[in-house]
DNA sequence: TCCTCGCAAATTATCGATAATCGATTGGTC
DNA sequence: GACCAATCGATTATCGATAATTTGCGAGGA
Protein backbone atom coordinates (compact mmCIF):
# COMPACT_ATOMS: atom_id res chain seq x y z
CA UNK A 1 0.00 0.00 0.00
CA UNK A 2 2.15 2.73 -1.58
CA UNK A 3 1.37 6.18 1.04
CA UNK A 4 1.04 9.47 -0.29
CA UNK A 5 2.63 11.07 2.65
CA UNK A 6 4.92 9.06 5.03
CA UNK A 7 3.82 7.43 8.29
CA UNK A 8 5.23 9.68 10.25
CA UNK A 9 3.54 12.67 9.47
CA UNK A 10 0.35 11.10 9.38
CA UNK A 11 0.73 9.46 12.52
CA UNK A 12 1.94 13.01 13.82
CA UNK A 13 -1.10 14.09 13.17
CA UNK A 14 -3.25 12.07 14.92
CA UNK A 15 -1.22 12.02 17.70
CA UNK A 16 -1.68 15.86 17.95
CA UNK A 17 -5.51 16.02 17.28
CA UNK A 18 -5.79 13.67 20.01
CA UNK A 19 -3.97 15.66 22.34
CA UNK A 20 -5.73 18.62 21.05
CA UNK A 21 -9.28 16.84 21.39
CA UNK A 22 -8.47 15.67 24.81
CA UNK A 23 -7.99 11.86 24.24
CA UNK A 24 -4.65 12.04 25.61
CA UNK A 25 -4.64 14.58 29.00
CA UNK A 26 -1.61 15.83 30.32
CA UNK A 27 0.27 12.93 31.97
CA UNK A 28 -0.45 10.34 29.33
CA UNK A 29 2.17 7.99 28.79
CA UNK A 30 2.51 7.14 25.25
CA UNK A 31 3.90 3.30 24.86
CA UNK A 32 5.10 2.62 21.04
CA UNK A 33 4.41 -0.60 20.44
CA UNK A 34 1.15 -0.49 21.23
CA UNK A 35 0.72 2.84 19.41
CA UNK A 36 2.39 0.85 16.57
CA UNK A 37 -0.54 -2.19 16.43
CA UNK A 38 -3.33 0.44 16.61
CA UNK A 39 -2.02 2.22 13.66
CA UNK A 40 -0.97 -1.22 12.26
CA UNK A 41 2.81 -0.34 11.46
CA UNK A 42 5.83 -0.72 13.22
CA UNK A 43 7.59 1.08 16.31
CA UNK A 44 9.98 2.92 13.92
CA UNK A 45 7.58 5.68 12.58
CA UNK A 46 5.98 6.26 15.93
CA UNK A 47 9.07 7.02 17.44
CA UNK A 48 10.23 9.56 14.38
CA UNK A 49 6.90 11.17 14.86
CA UNK A 50 7.00 11.39 19.09
CA UNK A 51 10.62 12.74 18.41
CA UNK A 52 8.85 15.32 16.03
CA UNK A 53 6.01 15.97 19.10
CA UNK A 54 8.98 16.31 21.79
CA UNK A 55 11.12 18.75 19.44
CA UNK A 56 7.60 21.30 19.63
CA UNK A 57 7.56 20.60 23.19
CA UNK A 58 4.09 18.90 23.41
CA UNK A 59 5.68 15.48 24.90
CA UNK A 60 8.83 14.94 26.81
CA UNK A 61 11.08 11.83 26.10
CA UNK A 62 13.00 10.35 28.61
CA UNK A 63 16.11 8.07 27.88
CA UNK A 64 14.05 4.10 28.82
CA UNK A 65 11.56 5.64 30.13
CA UNK A 66 9.04 6.68 27.40
CA UNK A 67 6.94 9.54 26.43
CA UNK A 68 4.50 12.03 28.38
CA UNK A 69 2.22 14.13 26.91
CA UNK A 70 2.92 17.74 28.78
CA UNK A 71 0.20 19.72 25.75
CA UNK A 72 -2.19 20.73 27.54
CA UNK A 73 -0.08 22.10 30.23
CA UNK A 74 -1.08 25.76 31.63
CA UNK A 75 2.24 26.87 32.47
CA UNK A 76 3.71 25.78 29.00
CA UNK A 77 0.83 27.49 27.39
CA UNK A 78 1.54 30.21 28.64
CA UNK A 79 5.22 30.40 28.16
CA UNK A 80 4.68 29.38 24.60
CA UNK A 81 2.35 32.58 24.29
CA UNK A 82 5.44 34.53 25.34
CA UNK A 83 7.56 33.27 23.06
CA UNK A 84 5.01 33.74 20.24
CA UNK A 85 4.70 37.08 21.52
CA UNK A 86 8.29 37.96 21.31
CA UNK A 87 8.28 36.82 17.79
CA UNK A 88 5.75 38.06 16.70
CA UNK A 89 6.42 41.48 17.90
CA UNK A 90 9.80 41.73 16.47
CA UNK A 91 8.42 40.54 13.16
CA UNK A 92 6.45 43.60 12.97
CA UNK A 93 9.35 45.53 13.52
CA UNK A 94 11.95 43.69 11.17
CA UNK A 95 9.48 43.93 8.78
CA UNK A 96 9.23 47.76 8.21
CA UNK A 97 8.82 48.63 4.82
CA UNK A 98 6.01 46.61 4.80
CA UNK A 99 5.64 44.87 1.13
CA UNK A 100 2.14 45.48 -0.62
CA UNK A 101 2.25 41.70 -1.14
CA UNK A 102 2.29 40.55 2.51
CA UNK A 103 -0.90 43.22 3.67
CA UNK A 104 -2.80 42.06 0.60
CA UNK A 105 -2.09 38.35 2.33
CA UNK A 106 -2.96 39.40 5.58
CA UNK A 107 -5.98 41.21 4.78
CA UNK A 108 -7.16 38.24 3.13
CA UNK A 109 -7.01 36.52 6.23
CA UNK A 110 -8.94 39.26 8.11
CA UNK A 111 -11.92 38.80 6.10
CA UNK A 112 -12.00 35.52 6.56
CA UNK A 113 -11.73 36.05 10.34
CA UNK A 114 -14.42 38.12 10.14
CA UNK A 115 -16.58 36.19 8.09
CA UNK A 116 -16.22 33.36 10.64
CA UNK A 117 -16.77 35.43 13.45
CA UNK A 118 -20.07 36.31 11.88
CA UNK A 119 -20.61 32.96 11.32
CA UNK A 120 -20.03 32.16 14.32
CA UNK A 121 -17.63 29.37 12.90
CA UNK A 122 -14.55 29.62 15.81
CA UNK A 123 -12.53 26.66 13.93
CA UNK A 124 -12.63 28.88 11.10
CA UNK A 125 -11.86 32.03 13.22
CA UNK A 126 -8.70 30.13 14.51
CA UNK A 127 -7.74 28.87 10.86
CA UNK A 128 -8.21 32.10 9.62
CA UNK A 129 -6.27 33.86 12.70
CA UNK A 130 -3.15 31.44 12.21
CA UNK A 131 -2.85 32.04 9.08
CA UNK A 132 -2.67 35.99 9.62
CA UNK A 133 0.20 35.68 12.06
CA UNK A 134 2.30 33.35 10.35
CA UNK A 135 1.94 35.80 7.92
CA UNK A 136 2.94 38.36 10.26
CA UNK A 137 6.12 36.46 11.10
CA UNK A 138 6.70 35.10 7.34
CA UNK A 139 7.08 38.94 6.67
CA UNK A 140 10.19 39.43 8.75
CA UNK A 141 12.14 37.61 6.15
CA UNK A 142 13.53 35.25 9.13
CA UNK A 143 13.52 31.62 8.09
CA UNK A 144 14.48 31.19 11.75
CA UNK A 145 11.31 32.99 13.11
CA UNK A 146 9.10 30.83 11.06
CA UNK A 147 10.39 27.70 11.60
CA UNK A 148 10.30 27.98 15.60
CA UNK A 149 7.03 29.44 15.27
CA UNK A 150 5.51 26.40 13.01
CA UNK A 151 7.38 24.13 15.37
CA UNK A 152 5.31 25.28 18.26
CA UNK A 153 2.28 24.00 16.71
CA UNK A 154 -0.31 26.39 17.02
CA UNK A 155 -2.96 24.87 15.17
CA UNK A 156 -3.32 22.88 18.94
CA UNK A 157 -2.24 25.63 21.05
CA UNK A 158 -4.63 27.98 19.94
CA UNK A 159 -7.52 25.25 20.28
CA UNK A 160 -6.27 24.68 23.51
CA UNK A 161 -6.16 28.41 25.00
CA UNK A 162 -9.49 29.55 23.11
CA UNK A 163 -11.74 26.47 24.40
CA UNK A 164 -10.46 28.69 27.92
CA UNK A 165 -11.57 31.50 26.59
CA UNK A 166 -14.43 29.55 25.24
CA UNK A 167 -15.36 28.31 28.84
CA UNK A 168 -16.01 32.38 30.20
CA UNK A 169 -17.51 33.20 27.12
CA UNK A 170 -15.88 36.59 26.15
CA UNK A 171 -16.18 35.78 22.29
CA UNK A 172 -13.95 36.83 19.16
CA UNK A 173 -15.02 39.91 18.39
CA UNK A 174 -12.56 42.16 20.72
CA UNK A 175 -9.78 39.85 19.17
CA UNK A 176 -10.89 40.52 15.73
CA UNK A 177 -11.29 44.36 16.29
CA UNK A 178 -7.56 43.90 17.47
CA UNK A 179 -6.28 42.47 14.64
CA UNK A 180 -8.00 44.94 12.59
CA UNK A 181 -6.80 47.80 14.31
CA UNK A 182 -3.46 46.11 13.63
CA UNK A 183 -3.38 45.80 10.06
CA UNK A 184 -4.74 49.46 9.68
CA UNK A 185 -1.28 50.23 11.49
CA UNK A 186 0.54 47.90 9.61
CA UNK A 187 -0.83 49.79 6.40
CA UNK A 188 -0.08 52.84 7.75
CA UNK A 189 4.09 51.87 8.23
CA UNK A 190 2.67 52.79 12.34
CA UNK A 191 5.49 50.43 13.67
CA UNK A 192 4.90 51.93 17.46
CA UNK A 193 1.23 51.27 17.11
CA UNK A 194 1.30 48.07 15.41
CA UNK A 195 3.15 47.01 18.29
CA UNK A 196 0.73 48.59 20.88
CA UNK A 197 -2.36 46.12 19.37
CA UNK A 198 -0.35 43.06 19.24
CA UNK A 199 0.68 43.29 22.75
CA UNK A 200 -2.42 43.95 23.43
CA UNK A 201 -3.64 41.04 21.65
CA UNK A 202 -1.24 38.74 23.74
CA UNK A 203 -2.18 41.01 26.62
CA UNK A 204 -6.08 39.48 26.24
CA UNK A 205 -5.46 36.04 25.47
CA UNK A 206 -2.86 35.51 28.36
CA UNK A 207 -5.33 36.79 30.57
CA UNK A 208 -8.17 34.51 29.92
CA UNK A 209 -5.64 31.43 29.40
CA UNK B 1 28.83 -3.75 24.46
CA UNK B 2 26.02 -1.58 27.14
CA UNK B 3 26.39 2.06 26.40
CA UNK B 4 26.43 4.63 28.78
CA UNK B 5 24.60 7.23 26.79
CA UNK B 6 22.40 6.31 23.88
CA UNK B 7 23.75 5.81 20.21
CA UNK B 8 21.73 8.84 18.83
CA UNK B 9 22.70 11.42 21.64
CA UNK B 10 26.73 10.38 21.25
CA UNK B 11 26.05 10.17 17.20
CA UNK B 12 24.50 13.41 16.91
CA UNK B 13 26.78 14.76 19.05
CA UNK B 14 30.07 13.97 16.70
CA UNK B 15 27.83 14.87 13.71
CA UNK B 16 27.40 18.31 15.62
CA UNK B 17 31.20 18.44 16.11
CA UNK B 18 32.04 17.50 12.50
CA UNK B 19 29.11 20.39 11.51
CA UNK B 20 31.73 23.17 13.26
CA UNK B 21 35.15 21.73 12.33
CA UNK B 22 34.25 22.18 8.57
CA UNK B 23 34.25 18.50 7.76
CA UNK B 24 30.99 19.12 6.72
CA UNK B 25 30.84 22.22 4.84
CA UNK B 26 27.32 23.40 3.65
CA UNK B 27 25.46 21.61 1.47
CA UNK B 28 26.88 18.20 2.15
CA UNK B 29 24.64 15.41 2.33
CA UNK B 30 24.66 13.10 4.50
CA UNK B 31 23.64 9.82 3.80
CA UNK B 32 21.98 7.26 6.43
CA UNK B 33 23.44 3.71 5.72
CA UNK B 34 27.03 4.89 4.97
CA UNK B 35 27.20 7.44 7.98
CA UNK B 36 25.90 3.55 9.93
CA UNK B 37 28.30 1.75 8.76
CA UNK B 38 30.84 4.32 9.82
CA UNK B 39 29.54 4.40 13.29
CA UNK B 40 29.01 0.71 13.61
CA UNK B 41 25.80 0.77 14.18
CA UNK B 42 21.95 0.49 12.17
CA UNK B 43 20.32 3.38 9.98
CA UNK B 44 17.81 3.57 13.25
CA UNK B 45 20.29 5.90 15.99
CA UNK B 46 21.60 7.73 12.45
CA UNK B 47 18.16 8.94 11.34
CA UNK B 48 17.44 10.33 14.96
CA UNK B 49 20.30 11.85 15.18
CA UNK B 50 19.56 13.49 12.13
CA UNK B 51 16.21 14.00 13.22
CA UNK B 52 17.09 15.89 16.00
CA UNK B 53 19.92 18.01 14.26
CA UNK B 54 16.91 18.75 11.88
CA UNK B 55 14.85 20.02 14.76
CA UNK B 56 17.65 22.43 15.49
CA UNK B 57 18.10 23.96 11.98
CA UNK B 58 21.58 22.39 11.44
CA UNK B 59 20.61 20.08 8.67
CA UNK B 60 17.29 19.96 6.57
CA UNK B 61 15.83 17.04 5.45
CA UNK B 62 13.12 16.32 2.25
CA UNK B 63 11.34 13.26 2.44
CA UNK B 64 13.06 10.49 0.46
CA UNK B 65 15.91 12.95 -0.66
CA UNK B 66 17.92 12.79 1.82
CA UNK B 67 19.57 15.30 4.47
CA UNK B 68 21.86 18.14 3.91
CA UNK B 69 24.06 20.76 6.11
CA UNK B 70 22.75 23.89 6.47
CA UNK B 71 24.46 25.00 9.34
CA UNK B 72 27.65 27.31 8.82
CA UNK B 73 25.12 29.44 6.69
CA UNK B 74 25.38 32.96 7.72
CA UNK B 75 21.95 34.12 6.86
CA UNK B 76 20.89 31.18 9.00
CA UNK B 77 23.46 32.33 11.60
CA UNK B 78 22.37 35.88 11.64
CA UNK B 79 18.44 34.61 12.14
CA UNK B 80 19.34 32.45 14.83
CA UNK B 81 21.16 35.52 16.55
CA UNK B 82 18.31 37.60 15.95
CA UNK B 83 15.99 34.65 17.82
CA UNK B 84 18.29 34.49 20.73
CA UNK B 85 18.52 38.40 21.08
CA UNK B 86 14.97 38.68 21.56
CA UNK B 87 14.36 35.79 24.14
CA UNK B 88 17.82 37.12 26.09
CA UNK B 89 16.33 40.39 26.38
CA UNK B 90 12.95 39.40 27.43
CA UNK B 91 14.48 36.97 29.99
CA UNK B 92 15.88 40.40 31.48
CA UNK B 93 12.70 41.72 31.73
CA UNK B 94 10.80 38.44 33.56
CA UNK B 95 13.79 38.19 35.57
CA UNK B 96 13.31 41.60 37.09
CA UNK B 97 13.33 40.59 40.47
CA UNK B 98 16.90 38.75 39.85
CA UNK B 99 17.53 36.26 42.07
CA UNK B 100 20.66 36.31 44.16
CA UNK B 101 21.35 33.10 43.34
CA UNK B 102 21.49 33.46 39.71
CA UNK B 103 23.02 36.87 40.03
CA UNK B 104 26.07 34.46 41.97
CA UNK B 105 25.51 31.84 39.35
CA UNK B 106 25.93 34.76 36.55
CA UNK B 107 29.09 36.20 38.50
CA UNK B 108 31.13 32.57 38.39
CA UNK B 109 30.28 32.77 34.78
CA UNK B 110 31.82 35.86 34.03
CA UNK B 111 34.88 35.25 36.66
CA UNK B 112 35.58 32.47 34.32
CA UNK B 113 35.51 34.50 31.08
CA UNK B 114 37.43 37.10 32.64
CA UNK B 115 40.27 34.19 33.50
CA UNK B 116 39.87 32.78 29.86
CA UNK B 117 40.12 36.25 28.55
CA UNK B 118 43.45 36.46 29.98
CA UNK B 119 44.90 33.53 29.17
CA UNK B 120 43.72 34.32 25.24
CA UNK B 121 42.04 30.89 25.86
CA UNK B 122 39.09 31.28 23.06
CA UNK B 123 37.83 28.02 23.57
CA UNK B 124 37.26 28.63 27.14
CA UNK B 125 35.78 32.01 26.72
CA UNK B 126 33.11 30.61 24.51
CA UNK B 127 32.25 27.55 26.94
CA UNK B 128 31.66 30.06 29.91
CA UNK B 129 29.63 32.85 27.95
CA UNK B 130 27.40 30.25 26.82
CA UNK B 131 26.87 29.41 30.76
CA UNK B 132 26.17 32.97 31.50
CA UNK B 133 23.44 33.21 28.75
CA UNK B 134 22.15 30.37 29.21
CA UNK B 135 22.00 31.41 32.95
CA UNK B 136 20.36 34.30 31.85
CA UNK B 137 17.53 32.96 29.90
CA UNK B 138 16.98 30.32 32.35
CA UNK B 139 16.68 33.06 35.15
CA UNK B 140 13.15 34.25 33.14
CA UNK B 141 11.81 30.68 34.60
CA UNK B 142 10.22 30.22 31.09
CA UNK B 143 11.24 26.53 30.51
CA UNK B 144 9.85 27.07 26.64
CA UNK B 145 12.68 29.81 26.29
CA UNK B 146 15.38 27.52 27.59
CA UNK B 147 14.18 24.91 25.66
CA UNK B 148 14.55 26.91 22.17
CA UNK B 149 17.60 28.44 22.97
CA UNK B 150 19.09 25.31 23.58
CA UNK B 151 17.80 23.42 20.92
CA UNK B 152 19.84 25.92 18.61
CA UNK B 153 23.08 24.74 19.79
CA UNK B 154 24.80 27.45 20.84
CA UNK B 155 28.01 25.60 21.26
CA UNK B 156 28.27 25.34 17.56
CA UNK B 157 27.04 28.18 15.85
CA UNK B 158 28.90 30.52 19.14
CA UNK B 159 32.19 29.45 17.56
CA UNK B 160 30.96 29.35 13.79
CA UNK B 161 30.36 33.36 14.59
CA UNK B 162 33.36 33.72 16.93
CA UNK B 163 35.69 32.16 14.03
CA UNK B 164 34.80 34.78 11.57
CA UNK B 165 35.48 37.28 14.56
CA UNK B 166 39.03 36.12 14.98
CA UNK B 167 39.62 36.46 11.14
CA UNK B 168 39.28 40.21 11.45
CA UNK B 169 40.84 40.10 14.86
CA UNK B 170 38.71 42.08 17.11
CA UNK B 171 39.48 40.61 19.88
CA UNK B 172 37.00 39.00 23.01
CA UNK B 173 37.86 42.03 25.23
CA UNK B 174 35.22 44.53 24.38
CA UNK B 175 32.94 41.49 24.64
CA UNK B 176 33.90 41.25 28.23
CA UNK B 177 33.47 44.27 29.26
CA UNK B 178 29.74 44.35 27.77
CA UNK B 179 29.19 41.50 30.04
CA UNK B 180 30.46 42.62 33.13
CA UNK B 181 28.26 46.41 32.42
CA UNK B 182 25.13 43.89 31.86
CA UNK B 183 25.84 42.20 35.05
CA UNK B 184 26.47 45.31 37.22
CA UNK B 185 23.12 46.63 35.89
CA UNK B 186 21.47 43.50 36.86
CA UNK B 187 22.53 43.73 40.24
CA UNK B 188 21.30 47.45 40.63
CA UNK B 189 17.89 46.00 39.24
CA UNK B 190 18.68 48.34 36.22
CA UNK B 191 16.62 46.64 33.67
CA UNK B 192 16.60 49.36 30.77
CA UNK B 193 20.24 49.83 31.15
CA UNK B 194 20.60 46.07 30.98
CA UNK B 195 18.90 45.29 28.18
CA UNK B 196 20.76 48.03 26.80
CA UNK B 197 23.88 46.29 27.19
CA UNK B 198 22.67 43.60 25.94
CA UNK B 199 21.36 45.10 22.61
CA UNK B 200 25.03 46.19 21.91
CA UNK B 201 26.08 42.93 22.96
CA UNK B 202 24.19 41.25 19.90
CA UNK B 203 24.70 44.23 17.54
CA UNK B 204 28.26 43.88 18.08
CA UNK B 205 28.52 40.23 17.35
CA UNK B 206 25.79 40.66 14.28
CA UNK B 207 28.71 43.77 12.75
CA UNK B 208 30.86 41.22 12.82
CA UNK B 209 29.31 37.96 11.51
C1' DT C 1 7.95 -4.15 60.46
C1' DC C 2 11.19 -2.45 57.36
C1' DC C 3 14.85 -2.76 54.16
C1' DT C 4 17.32 -4.44 50.09
C1' DC C 5 18.55 -7.61 46.79
C1' DG C 6 17.44 -9.78 42.67
C1' DC C 7 14.23 -11.58 39.40
C1' DA C 8 10.56 -10.88 35.84
C1' DA C 9 7.62 -8.11 33.18
C1' DA C 10 7.22 -4.09 30.54
C1' DT C 11 9.18 -0.87 27.55
C1' DT C 12 12.59 1.42 24.91
C1' DA C 13 16.82 1.27 21.86
C1' DT C 14 18.93 -0.99 18.25
C1' DC C 15 19.49 -4.34 14.67
C1' DG C 16 19.44 -6.46 9.90
C1' DA C 17 16.49 -6.84 6.05
C1' DT C 18 12.70 -5.40 2.86
C1' DA C 19 9.66 -2.10 0.47
C1' DA C 20 8.98 2.39 -1.44
C1' DT C 21 10.61 6.42 -3.75
C1' DC C 22 13.67 9.48 -6.32
C1' DG C 23 16.98 10.73 -10.18
C1' DA C 24 19.32 9.61 -13.98
C1' DT C 25 19.71 6.91 -18.00
C1' DT C 26 18.54 4.31 -21.82
C1' DG C 27 15.85 2.81 -25.57
C1' DG C 28 12.21 3.67 -28.67
C1' DT C 29 9.27 6.89 -31.39
C1' DC C 30 8.23 10.89 -34.20
C1' DG D 1 17.58 15.73 -32.93
C1' DA D 2 13.92 16.03 -29.38
C1' DC D 3 10.73 13.82 -26.48
C1' DC D 4 8.69 10.42 -23.53
C1' DA D 5 8.30 6.16 -20.94
C1' DA D 6 10.28 2.14 -18.82
C1' DT D 7 13.92 0.82 -16.02
C1' DC D 8 18.06 0.71 -12.97
C1' DG D 9 20.90 2.19 -9.15
C1' DA D 10 21.04 4.75 -5.03
C1' DT D 11 18.81 6.17 -0.93
C1' DT D 12 15.17 6.68 2.35
C1' DA D 13 11.08 4.73 4.92
C1' DT D 14 9.36 0.93 7.14
C1' DC D 15 9.32 -3.69 8.95
C1' DG D 16 9.77 -7.60 12.36
C1' DA D 17 12.80 -9.28 15.75
C1' DT D 18 16.46 -8.86 19.36
C1' DA D 19 19.25 -6.47 22.97
C1' DA D 20 19.37 -3.24 26.71
C1' DT D 21 17.29 -0.76 30.47
C1' DT D 22 14.01 0.49 33.92
C1' DT D 23 10.55 -0.63 37.30
C1' DG D 24 7.67 -3.14 40.39
C1' DC D 25 7.29 -6.92 43.29
C1' DG D 26 8.39 -10.57 46.41
C1' DA D 27 11.67 -13.38 49.21
C1' DG D 28 14.99 -13.22 52.71
C1' DG D 29 17.38 -10.99 56.51
C1' DA D 30 17.98 -7.49 60.43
Amino acid sequence: MPLRVCMRDRIRDVLVARILDGSYPAGTKLKELPLAREFNVSQAPIREALRELEGSGLVSCERYRGTRVRGADLTELRESYELRAIIELRSVELATPYAPLALAQLARCLRAMSGAVAREDREGYIDAALRFHRELVRGSGNGTFLRIWDALHWEVRSRIALRRIGAQHHGLKPLLALHKSLLARLRAHDIAGATRMLKELFAMVSALA
